[in-house]
DNA sequence: TAATTCTCAC
């Protein structure tokens, strides 16, 4: 990007607010955050304004892209745009809802939609799916099945994004008879389900014991013309290994390949995690070995998995030899490294080592999760120490 | 010529 840019001004072809714009955006994807900021500089450099386009990309790189405290630094910006007498159209306030809900802040997000009411716009299909999805994933589906009627009232007729984001919300609470009746109405409205309704469906079918149903659900969908993609098959696959058929879900890998899917990173985490549950970790770690060969990229996830495995076999040295292997391909620990390895070491009962490695993440700047505290509180427990006030990390090796 | 919504893995 920094590249066709630099030609560009080589060239002396005038670069314009768009083009600023699709950088900033090209800048948001990548993560850059920052990067993506200073470009508001570049922009008055070269004469122009930053417009509605701009600060709606720099609010949306923040929701997505962004770290601890991202919707404050979205509101910010929001406010910034305020203040520069930018008005905040449908687009921006769709882009913070999501954000909210993604934030499992439901509240601010109903916050935002009473908003963009009072300031004159009216919500459109994106807004409506976009706190419908907010308010099933967060498990308020009665007030999602309210504001799907009240979309209905105000003249905009639900799609399968809707549909989808609905069906999830029955799935994740296993309503799968009420899941099942929203589906059926899809072809009634109209509508074509997409490879996402049928994953859902597949993967909660599958999650709720029901594994034949979703292998049929993957016929149908073949009988329907909608193609699994890779995530089906990463569904079912998930499926067999949850239910210990490791060597079936290998074969499931094959058969996709032979349909003409490529096996992805995902694919691989599922298949070595399944591994790893049945106790073969050194099979899991053979997976990792052959993830190269066909071009599949190992990643955090990846190695925290094979780490966990090991780990719950009790294998401490060769969870730390995968984390040197995962450093040594330039990935650094993350929480759910350091979660898995405090975890396994407590479960061995070395507290000044999970202590050690405990103090280790803190002092490297990463902040500790919900899971962290489960572990530490955990152990307490088992000690037959009281914990106190959440939110307050104790040594671990105090405890010994 | 630019910006927004739905599924799966630690």
């Amino acid at each position: 990007m920094e590249y066709v840019f630099k030609e560009m001004i080589k060239r002396r072809i005038q670069p314009n607010l768009t083009t600023f714009n699709i950088f900033i955006n090209g800048l948001c994807k990548a993560g850059k955050l920052n990067k993506a900021e200073d470009v508001i500089e570049d922009i008055k450099a070269w004469g122009f304004s930053p417009n509605i386009v701009t600060y709606n990309t720099l609010i949306d790189g923040h929701c997505k892209k962004g770290s601890a405290g991202k919707m404050y630094r979205a509101d910010a910006i929001y406010k910034e745009m305020l203040a520069n007498k930018i008005c905040p159209n449908e687009i921006t306030f769709n882009t913070l809802i999501d954000g909210f809900c993604k934030d499992e802040n439901v509240l601010a997000a109903k916050k935002a939609f009473e908003e963009m009411q009072r300031q004159g716009i009216k919500p459109n299909l994106v807004t409506y799916n976009s706190l419908i999805n907010g308010l099933s994933n967060n498990g308020k589906l009665d007030e999602a099945i309210d504001l799907w009627d009240k979309m209905v009232d105000s003249g905009l007729k639900p799609n399968i994004v809707t549909y989808n984001a609905l069906i999830n919300g029955f799935c994740k609470k296993k309503m799968m008879k009420e899941a099942r009746k929203l589906f059926d109405d899809i072809d009634k409205q109209d509508l074509v389900p997409n490879a996402i309704t049928f994953n859902t469906l597949i993967d909660a079918y599958c999650k709720d014991g029901m594994m034949e149903e979703g292998f049929a659900l993957r016929n149908s969908m073949l009988y329907e013309g909608i193609f699994p993609n890779v995530s089906t098959y990463n569904c079912l696959i998930a499926c067999l290994c949850r239910n210990q058929k490791v060597r079936a879900a290998k074969e499931l890998l094959v058969e996709m390949e032979n349909y003409g899917l490529k096996a992805n990173t995902v694919t691989y985490n599922i298949l070595i995690d399944g591994w790893c549950k049945v106790n073969d970790s050194s099979k899991a770690e053979k997976l990792l070995g052959e993830m190269p060969n066909v071009g599949v990229k190992p990643n955090h996830v990846t190695y925290n998995t094979l780490m966990d495995g090991y780990c719950m076999e009790g294998n401490l040295k060769a969870a730390l030899k995968v984390r040197t292997r995962m450093e040594k391909e330039g990935k650094r620990a993350n929480v759910v490294t350091y979660n898995v390895l405090i975890k396994g070491f407590c479960k061995q009962g070395k507290l000044e080592d999970a202590n050690r490695l405990l103090n280790e993440m803190l002092e490297k700047g990463l902040n500790p999760n919900r899971t962290t505290y489960d572990i530490v509180r955990l152990e307490m427990l088992e000690k037959g120490f009281i914990p106190d006030i959440e939110g307050h990390l104790y040594n671990i090796s105090s405890m010994s």
